[in-house]
DNA sequence: TAGATTGTTAATCGATTAACAATC
DNA sequence: TAGATTGTTAATCGATTAACAATC
């Protein structure tokens, strides 16, 4: 472990494959490894060692020669290093089929980030209930978001209501945005946003199916 | 347009952008709009124009010197090479909140992929209706494959399931998984697989909410 | 200590950008 | 024809891999 404060950009490619490592080195350490060499984790992954010892040194190095990395330091670092030890919160807009699946899953615990309302403007689901929360009126995020600030808001509104959520959302002052509504939102520098393009990942599939068909 | 027998392989980097090309000319395309430059199309993008027009030329060159590209065909030319134009069939496996929410979603049409049947192992499920569809069980996956071949097979089973499932999949001889069941599946490799893995996406947005606030 | 494996520098590879000739 | 904009080659940049000295 040579530097610590480590505070030179990473770069986007390794940014990419943070929660990769994440995943393995969780799984590892469920599964009650405790040391694992870059080359092991190479063949796990189908990366090269090189690459994983190249990436884990952007952060300082969480490795020890002739040992390797133990799987529950590795896995620790990593996890406060994604954040997931932050405590976000995030709450879901759009009660649909989507936003109901997600509302549901593990997804949003096993990565630290507590769901704390949803949020949709039909009249039909206005009221009911998702796993333990209540459906809220859009029209009560503002007041919601001063009382209980939110990270992250989960858009999984129609594509004609995403602008406009977006531009809502990052004028409350809302750091980030999951966007799952397949357009990409236009919102200030300051709003962070990540894409979920279900449909792109789709058609990239469908187009990879066309190549290997054409051989 | 100099080359169109291409077949030589397209760079890794271009594929992963070719389904977004897609979605920016089929808004263009809705809005009418009949041509359109490199450095428009790179502007509307954040691109460069430099590199839109290194990526239509692996294809072959979708556009006149002077002029442009043209929306309509670029857009068709786009959708024969992306595959969305080959009647791919796909089944969604697993009749939980996510597949439920797939099952409805307009993603899998508007690409050209019809959704032809839903399967499941619960008997709460097996039997109900699913949009237009009625969940079958998984026990008839063989013989609805044989009698109904498709290309793809949508994974979104619980992680304990999902190598099992990946297995049958693969021995059927289905071509092609959409996998969003979160881990990594192994199929032998004449099978492609296309992860979506909503919980890395997360965790990279955690990933730079944190990097965001400790500036 | 010797063996193993990291951290780190140098070499290679691939992807992006710049530049400009071809051509509509 | 002149102006615009592509197609394409060359230059640059960034990311990956190889190699090895540092060190546990």
């Amino acid at each position: 472990m040579k530097r610590e404060n480590e505070e030179k950009t990473v770069s986007p490619a390794v940014v990419a494959r943070l929660s990769r490592y994440y995943r393995f080195l969780r799984d590892l350490k469920e599964r009650g490894v405790e040391r694992v060499s870059s080359a092991e984790l190479a063949r796990l992954m189908d990366l090269t060692a090189s690459q994983i010892r190249q990436d884990f040194n952007c952060f300082g190095g969480f490795g020890q020669q002739g040992y390797g990395y133990n799987v529950e330091h590795l896995f620790g670092e990593l996890r406060k290093l994604l954040g997931a030890e932050e405590g976000y919160s995030a709450v879901i807009i759009g009660a649909g089929n989507l936003g109901s699946a997600l509302a549901h899953a593990q997804t949003f615990v096993r990565r630290g980030v507590a769901v704390s309302a949803v949020f949709d403007v039909s009249r039909r689901v206005v009221g009911s209930a998702m796993g333990s929360l209540t459906v809220r009126h859009m029209d009560t995020l503002a007041d919601y978001y001063r009382e209980h600030p939110f990270q992250i808001a989960v858009l999984c509104v129609p594509k004609d209501a995403a602008q406009f959520c977006a531009d809502t959302v990052a004028e409350l002052g809302v750091p980030a945005i999951w966007n799952f509504t397949g357009i990409e939102v236009r919102v200030p520098p300051r709003c962070i946003v990540e894409n979920v393009h279900l449909g792109d990942s789709l058609l990239t599939l469908s187009y990879k199916l066309r190549q290997r068909e054409s051989r």
